[in-house]
RNA sequence: GGUCCCAUCGUCUAGAGGCCCAGGACAUUGCCCUCUCACGGCAAAAACGCGGGUUCGAAUCCCGCUGGGACUACCA
C-alpha cells in the first residue's frame, strides 16, 4: 500500500511550491489506491504558529487536497522521538554535546575564515563526563569513512561521502527534535513509503539515510522534485509576487486553474495541457516528472484560469463571482439577471476579479467619461446620434437583439456612418468607454428607464461641452 | 569556499541514437470573424549553452567547461 504525505511547516501560508509538492503526494496516493497523510512539523517553537497551521488547512481544503490521516503535529509526539534518541544514546550511537551555540558559530566562522570545511570537529564524541552548568544537545554519530547513496527515482543514484557529513544535532538542549531526526521517525511510524518533496531536501537525505540504517528502519523511495523559480530563476518568493495559495483565491482565481497550472509545472504527459481532477489522478506518475527547476509563469495560469472560466457553468459561476461583486458594493438581488451578466462577462475576463471591473457597467449610472473616447467619438460635439438612439428606444417596447441591431444600423444609415461610429457613441453613453460587453447585453440587463437616463446624461454632456 | 542537483523556443515542456534542418502550450506578431473589447479560427517568428569524444549517425550516451540553483543552523 502506498502512502505519501505532506509536511509542512507552520511558519507562514500554504505557498505555491508547497501546493505542488503536496498535489504530487496527492495525485501519486490517489492514483496507486494509497493514503495520503498530513504532518505538521513544528518543532520550530520560535516560528511555528496556529494560525499557519490554519492558513495552511484553507489551502489545502480550497485546492481539495483532501487528507486520509492527521494531520499530526510533531510537537504531539515528542515521546517517540525521546525514546529512539535514547535508544540511540544507549546503543552508542549518538551522544552529548556540550558545546554552546555561540562556540560552534566561532569555530564556524573561524574555519571558514582559513578555507576550511566549517564541519563540527566531534569535540564532544568521546567525553567521559558531563559539563557542569550546561545543557547538552543530542550528536548522531554519523560515519566517517565509506559513501551514503541516496537512490532516487527522479534524480537517480547520488553519492554523498560520509566524511562531508558531519555528527548533526538531533535533538536540541531543550529536549525537542531537530528535523532531519523527526522526520526520520515520523515517516517510520506513519508508514510513509513514498516521500515526494523539494530537491531542496535531497543534500539532507543522506543524513536521514544514516538515522534509518543507525535505528534498522527500512528505507522509503526517495523522489526529490526540482524547486519552483520565480522569473529570474532565483528560488520563488514574495518579491516575485503572489506566493500564498489563498491570495490566488482572493485575486478571482479558480482552484481547478492553479491546481492545473502546477501539475503541469514540472511534470508532463505528452502534449496534454488540461488535466480534470480525474484525468490527473489517473495520469499521473513519478517517471514524468522533470529533473530541472521550473520557472512559475503567471501568464499561463491566467490562461488557464481563463479557460476554465469559460468552462465552468454559467449558474456555478455566478455564485463563485457574488461575493467579488458584492465585495466591491454591488448588491445582487435577481439571480437570473446576475447570471445574464456573469453570462456577458465569461469570455471576457480572466479572473473573477476582472468580472467586477468590466461588470461595473451594469451597476454604475453616474461614470466619468473616459477622455481618449470622448475625445474620439464626441469631437464634433454632435448629439445628434444620440438622440436618434434615444428617441427610437423611446417609442419601442422592450427591443429583441435583432431589433436593436436593426435599429443601431437603421440610424447609421440614416446619419450615412459606419455602424461602429453609431455603435461607439453608444457604448459611450452608456459605459463612459470604448470598451464593453455587447451593447444589447447592457441595455437588457440595466433596462429601458436606466438606459434613457443614460443616454440623456451623455448627450447633457456632449452639449454642456458644446 | 565545500557538497549536491540541473541545462531543448522568452516561459512550461515533448523528445528515452536515426521518425527531429526538433513537436505542443503560454506569451508575442499578422490575418479572418466582429457594434468595441474579448472569445474563436488561421498563420508567422522563436530553442537543442560551449568544447571535446563514442558512433555509420547525437538534442538524445561519456568527459570537460560555462551558467543557474539548492544545501552548508540547537530552521524546516
Amino acid at each position: 500500500m502506498v502512502r505519501t504525505r505532506f509536511a509542512p511547516s507552520p511558519t507562514g501560508y500554504l505557498h505555491i511550491g508547497g501546493a505542488r509538492t503536496a498535489l504530487f503526494n496527492w495525485l501519486y496516493a490517489r492514483n496507486k489506491g494509497g493514503k495520503f497523510i498530513l504532518r505538521i512539523e513544528d518543532t520550530d517553537l520560535e516560528r511555528s504558529t496556529e494560525a499557519s497551521v490554519n492558513a495552511i488547512l484553507d489551502g489545502m481544503k480550497w485546492l481539495g487536497l483532501d487528507w486520509d490521516e492527521g494531520p499530526f503535529f510533531q510537537t504531539q509526539r515528542m515521546q517517540r522521538y525521546q525514546y529512539f534518541a535514547n535508544k540511540l544514546l544507549e546503543e552508542g550511537k549518538a551522544y552529548y554535546c556540550y558545546c554552546t551555540p555561540e562556540e560552534l558559530h566561532e569555530r564556524r566562522e573561524k574555519a571558514l575564515k582559513e578555507g576550511k570545511k566549517p564541519t563540527y570537529d566531534r569535540r564532544c564524541r568521546n567525553l567521559k563526563e558531563p559539563v557542569a552548568g550546561r545543557k547538552p544537545v543530542i550528536r548522531f554519530k554519523a560515519p566517517h569513512d565509506g559513501e551514503t547513496v541516496v537512490k532516487d527515482i527522479i534524480k537517480g543514484m547520488v553519492v554523498f561521502k560520509n566524511e562531508e557529513l558531519d555528527d548533526l544535532v538531533i535533538v536540541r538542549s531543550d529536549g525537542v527534535p531537530t528535523y532531519n531526526f523527526a522526520v526520520v521517525i515520523d515517516d517510520v511510524d506513519m508508514n510513509i513509503t513514498h516521500i515526494i518533496r523539494g530537491d531542496d531536501h535531497l543534500n539532507n537525505t543522506p543524513r536521514q539515510i544514516q538515522i534509518y540504517k543507525a535505528l534498522n528502519f527500512e528505507l522509503p523511495v526517495f523522489a526529490h522534485v526540482p524547486m519552483i523559480l520565480g522569473s529570474d530563476k532565483t528560488r520563488l518568493s514574495k518579491r516575485h509576487g503572489a506566493t500564498s495559495v489563498m491570495a490566488y483565491k482572493e485575486m478571482g482565481y479558480l482552484n481547478k486553474a492553479l491546481v492545473n497550472y502546477l501539475v503541469r509545472l514540472g511534470w508532463s504527459c505528452g502534449d496534454e495541457e488540461i488535466f480534470s481532477i480525474n484525468e490527473m489522478i489517473q495520469k499521473f506518475n513519478i517517471e514524468n516528472i522533470g529533473k530541472s527547476a521550473a520557472v512559475f509563469n503567471p501568464e499561463k495560469l491566467l490562461w488557464l484560469n481563463a479557460h476554465y472560466i469559460k468552462q465552468t457553468p454559467t449558474e456555478e459561476l455566478a455564485m463563485l463571482a457574488k461575493d467579488f461583486f458584492e465585495k466591491k458594493g454591488y448588491s445582487i438581488t435577481e439571480k437570473s439577471k446576475f447570471e445574464r451578466i456573469v453570462e456577458s462577462l465569461k469570455p471576457r475576463c480572466r479572473t473573477l476579479l476582472e468580472f467586477t471591473e468590466m461588470g461595473s457597467v451594469y451597476f454604475e449610472n453616474e461614470f466619468d467619461y473616459d477622455v481618449a473616447s470622448v475625445n474620439k467619438f464626441f469631437a464634433d460635439k454632435d448629439d445628434s446620434i444620440l438622440s436618434l438612439i434615444k428617441t427610437a428606444l423611446e417609442n419601442t417596447a422592450l427591443l429583441d437583439e435583432k431589433k436593436f441591431e436593426d435599429m443601431v444600423k437603421g440610424i447609421a444609415a440614416q446619419k450615412n456612418v459606419k455602424v461602429v461610429t453609431v455603435a461607439q457613441q453608444l457604448r459611450i453613453a452608456l459605459s463612459g468607454k470604448t470598451v464593453s460587453p455587447g451593447l444589447f447585453d447592457i441595455i437588457d440587463v440595466i433596462g429601458k428607464e436606466k438606459t434613457l437616463y443614460r443616454l440623456q446624461r451623455a448627450i447633457d454632456f456632449i452639449t454642456k461641452k458644446a
